[in-house]
DNA sequence: TGTACATCAGTGAACGCGCGTTCACTGATGTAC
DNA sequence: TGTACATCAGTGAACGCGCGTTCACTGATGTAC
């Protein structure tokens, strides 16, 4: 199915990798074309033949990373529901486990740059507007039966919001604290196996 | 209690002012010392005579705004609670209210900078992970007698991942949709008062 | 009340630097015969 | 198989621009006598 790639192609696609991972780890705007290049091994000047703006590549490596992402949650649940957890529980495990939380370069984009989203040009925009709905979407395929319909957002919110706090307390106590709590809360509300909070 | 301000007192008031929307506005990364001072009605050479350096305005910036979107949360939820609401639901109807979405420039700065901050300068990062805390502190303050006592965070957690979600769908049906279904969840989850999350 | 002087907040030109973008060029790859 | 040429991915110097920071200076404020 897949055409082998050209050298061009090929070159295409890991200045995409190394930009999905410094978004992440500097923010949109802290990334700048020459390091994405130098950083893939090449020169900037180069660029422009893959790229027609830098918010081109941005709104490209977003898209990227969240693919990357998906398939990264993907196996951290896969693993857990190997286990005999259920669905909603292994997201919610995998997404709030203190592995995401350290890994900011291929964790969830949206984690790492939601409070940027608002601030970009319109090609970025969009394209992280679509990430957060995937996410949205991820969340509600694992939705238990029982819960409202419209709770997928809100399990969303604590997702994202808990993995920010977390990472801006700082990867000790209080940050993992803020995901313990969070998890606890979730599992709680929406889990079928009812536990308290306080325990595990 | 409060000594008059002497000129430069004031001055230094009226930059910080201007930074603290600017940060929200535009990200710790979006604002400039020379934009900050022409938006305060002064030249940007004056600026180190106030602060040594741009994270020595950032940091107390953050703080500024900090304190300046406790006291706006504080009137809403007082307006609230003047109604007959409970102190929980108040905060978050006010935290996750619609004028919140629309307001960055004057809201929460968690909300508006959190995946920012753990790329910040140390003391930029210190100033904010102490907003963080004081954030968490006053959902605290306002969680209902019966709820796990580790619950703050993951409640904090809701509220800024809601907002940001939120603004990042932009302010339409979508944004509105992730603030109701926070609204939902949380003082479904919380509420003395059980309501169905689909109801209101 | 008026003059002389010291203090000090704010001005604006200048600095070195890194940014996004452009473009003439190079050198490797692949095709034609 | 070998030569001649066209294609094309990537190079590196250059551009205009805005940034954070510095500093000699200005002009208003306030104090001394």
């Amino acid at each position: 199915m897949n055409a082998p790639l050209s050298r061009k192609e090929q070159t295409h696609e890991r200045i995409l990798e190394v930009a999905a991972r410094a978004i992440r780890r500097s923010g949109y705007q802290g990334v700048g074309v020459a390091d994405i290049m130098k950083e893939a091994g090449l020169t900037h000047g180069g660029f422009y033949a893959h790229f027609s703006s830098r918010d081109a590549l941005l709104a490209e490596a977003i898209e990227y990373a969240g693919r990357a992402s998906a398939t990264n949650i993907a196996q951290g649940t896969a693993l857990r529901r190997a286990k005999g957890v259920d669905p909603f529980r292994a997201l919610v495990e995998s997404y709030l486990s203190e592995q995401h939380l350290n890994a900011t370069e291929c964790g969830c984009p949206i984690s790492a740059l939601a409070s940027e989203i608002p601030r970009q040009a319109d090609i970025v925009r969009t394209a992280s507007t679509q990430r957060v709905q995937s996410l949205v979407e991820l969340v509600q395929q694992v939705l238990p039966a029982g819960a409202a319909p419209d709770s997928a957002p809100a399990v969303a919110s604590t997702l994202v919001g808990a993995v920010q706090l977390a990472r801006a307390l700082g990867p000790n106590a209080q940050g993992r604290a803020v995901l313990q709590a969070s998890r606890n809360m979730l599992l709680n509300t929406f889990g079928q196996s009812q536990t308290t909070a306080a325990t595990h």
